[in-house]
RNA sequence: GGUCUCGUGGCCGAGCGGCUAGGCUGAGCUCUGCAAAAGCUCCUACAGCGGUUCGAAUCCGCUCGAGACCUCCA
């Protein structure tokens, strides 16, 4: 028995508004898509937040024995600040910007993005497709929907028809927009628009020639429209009806909505099964953007220097801070939420050290109760993690593994009392679920080994100095340390353990 | 203005009609040469007002408050 089978997924499917039981169209496949980011600049706390939850759903369902194919592309092309017609070009406009090739921008906030997501343990994806790669295949789609007609075409560039759309078939079902009212306010229209209607919009955008990203297509030297490359690559590499399509609440309109219009335009079908929206990063009370000016930059996080923040926090303890909350809730940003997970993470990190080192004796004289309790434990990780995701729930229960594991430790619990399968279970699952599902790596406190040599050095030293009993010594082989950031904790049976602040 | 979401204890945050969330902080105890860590215990909530129900933080209505989307945005 697969364990998806055991431990069944329900989902917050966005189209339906409702959680539903998630079936794969070809299980054991599953594919999911995801909106990358665009890469003009780089990307900040809350953009983050998103891949680290798809981060998670991808870790979750490759994890519990699905074949998972995760897409998630990187927008190089083609997004402009609007639709309408006088939208700037976000890549040309910081080429211009940095006084760099267009191509040259992608590169380098391409590649700061890949830091970045190594730096928060977010995987790379199975397919990363760039828009820039896939023109050939958006020229296609576009002529497509031209031939099915609900699309026109206006001085070099391609609107998708809304208006004829909706004579088939329905647009705003994702977003509960109400499309009549939009199509009202089409009479306002600026008369110099290209568009027949203002819902409308771009499939393929004309450039001037002195626009340095363009590239030659039926309608004229152009651009493709930014909605239209996710439709693109997602029915490329998932087919034109996969599981999973993700991104932010903020995409759901007009960006999903206008990629479930060009698929069913193109191929006559619904692209996705179940839709997932990550809401949004908030600080003090509002949307963490760029526009707002209230957006961290994740190296800012690190060293601690933006002027929001009291001090540095690490790669870890931010992940574990975004665990800590539902991927459907919003998560308000503070210094004393960020210091709160900090101690949260070393906790179940400890943890995490110490159960890896531990072996099970052999032989056990069973206490049941123990572990009927560990295995409860074990099955609780699975369930809450297959309920929508609940990583909230699940590290409440990782917390409830890490005391027992604490017991494992101080001899209130003997590993003789416990039945080895069981244990080994409860070992592989805590391990599993930090590591590999949630994606809580320790973060090594040294990585110098001249340092970890020399702090073994002092332990030793400190050590004599207690069985000698001269404390005056082994205090202050501890204090002064503790006073440069590490922390030493005597162990019951003599043994000294250190932790780096 | 339209569409929608949310309002939980000192703080952050789960919760999807009945059963302990959890983390951080604070207080006490145990262990310890003293610390630290760990263990145990305690403090406590569901914005307000009505309604449905044997029973509501959880469903319905109203009021107040906050936010998101409706233009680009994860």
């Amino acid at each position: 028995m697969k364990l998806y089978e055991k431990y069944p997924v329900s989902l917050t499917n966005s189209l339906s508004g409702k959680k539903e039981v998630f079936e794969p169209l070809n299980a054991p496949f599953v594919g999911i898509y995801s909106c990358g980011p665009t890469v003009y600049s780089e990307v900040h706390l809350g953009n983050l937040r998103t891949f680290t939850s798809f981060d998670v759903v991808y870790r979750y369902l490759s994890f519990i024995d699905y074949k998972v194919r995760y897409v998630r592309n990187i927008t190089d092309a083609g997004h402009l600040t609007n639709d309408a017609g006088q939208g700037v070009d976000r890549i040309e406009e910081s080429a211009k910007l940095e006084s760099l090739e267009p191509m040259e921008i992608v590169q380098k906030y391409t590649n700061s993005f890949h830091e970045v997501c190594q730096l928060f343990n977010i995987l790379p994806p199975s397919i990363e497709p760039t828009a820039t790669g896939h023109i050939v295949e958006q020229i296609e789609m576009v002529n497509t929907i031209l031939a099915n007609g609900y699309a026109y075409v206006a001085n070099g560039s391609v609107y998708f028809d809304v208006r004829k759309f909706m004579e088939k078939h329905t647009y705003g079902e994702l977003s509960g927009r109400n499309i009549d009212e939009l199509l009202e306010g089409t009479r306002d229209l600026d008369r110099q628009d290209e568009k027949r209607n203002s819902v409308d919009f771009a499939i393929w955008k004309a450039v001037s020639p002195n626009h340095i990203q363009r590239w030659n297509s039926p309608w004229g030297l152009g651009i493709p429209g930014w909605h239209l490359e996710c439709s693109v690559m997602s029915s490329k590499y998932l087919g034109r009806q996969f599981d999973i399509h993700g991104g932010g609440m903020d995409l759901k309109f007009p960006h999903h909505e206008c990629e479930i219009a060009q698929s069913v335009g193109a191929y006559g079908k619904e692209p996705v099964r179940y839709w997932m929206h990550t809401n949004m990063l908030t600080v003090n009370g509002e949307k963490m953007s760029k526009s707002k000016g209230n957006s961290f930059l994740p190296k800012e996080l690190f060293s601690g220097t933006h002027p929001l923040l009291d001090k540095s926090y690490s790669p870890m303890a931010v992940r574990f801070f975004m665990l800590q909350s539902h991927y459907s809730s919003t998560l308000d940003f503070s210094n004393e939420a960020l210091s709160a997970a900090e101690k949260g993470y070393k906790k179940l990190s400890s943890s995490l050290t110490f159960i890896k080192s531990l072996n099970h004796p052999g032989t056990s004289t069973s206490d049941s109760s123990i572990d009927q309790t560990l295995k409860a434990l074990v099955a609780s990780c699975y369930q809450n993690m297959s309920d929508d995701f609940n990583t909230a729930t699940t590290l409440a229960v990782l917390f409830e593994m890490s005391s027992r594991i604490n017991d494992f430790k101080s001899g209130n619990v003997l590993l003789s009392n416990i039945d080895p399968t069981v244990f080994d279970t409860f070992k592989k699952a805590y391990v599993g679920f930090m590591e590999n599902v949630l994606g809580l790596k320790q973060e090594s406190g040294v990585s110098d080994h001249l340092l970890e040599g020399t702090i073994k050095v002092l332990i030793e030293l400190r050590k004599k100095a207690r069985t000698d009993r001269n404390f005056a010594l082994s205090d202050k082989i501890r204090d002064d340390l503790k006073a440069i950031g590490v922390q030493l904790k005597d162990g019951k049976d003599g043994e000294i353990t250190y932790s780096i602040e």
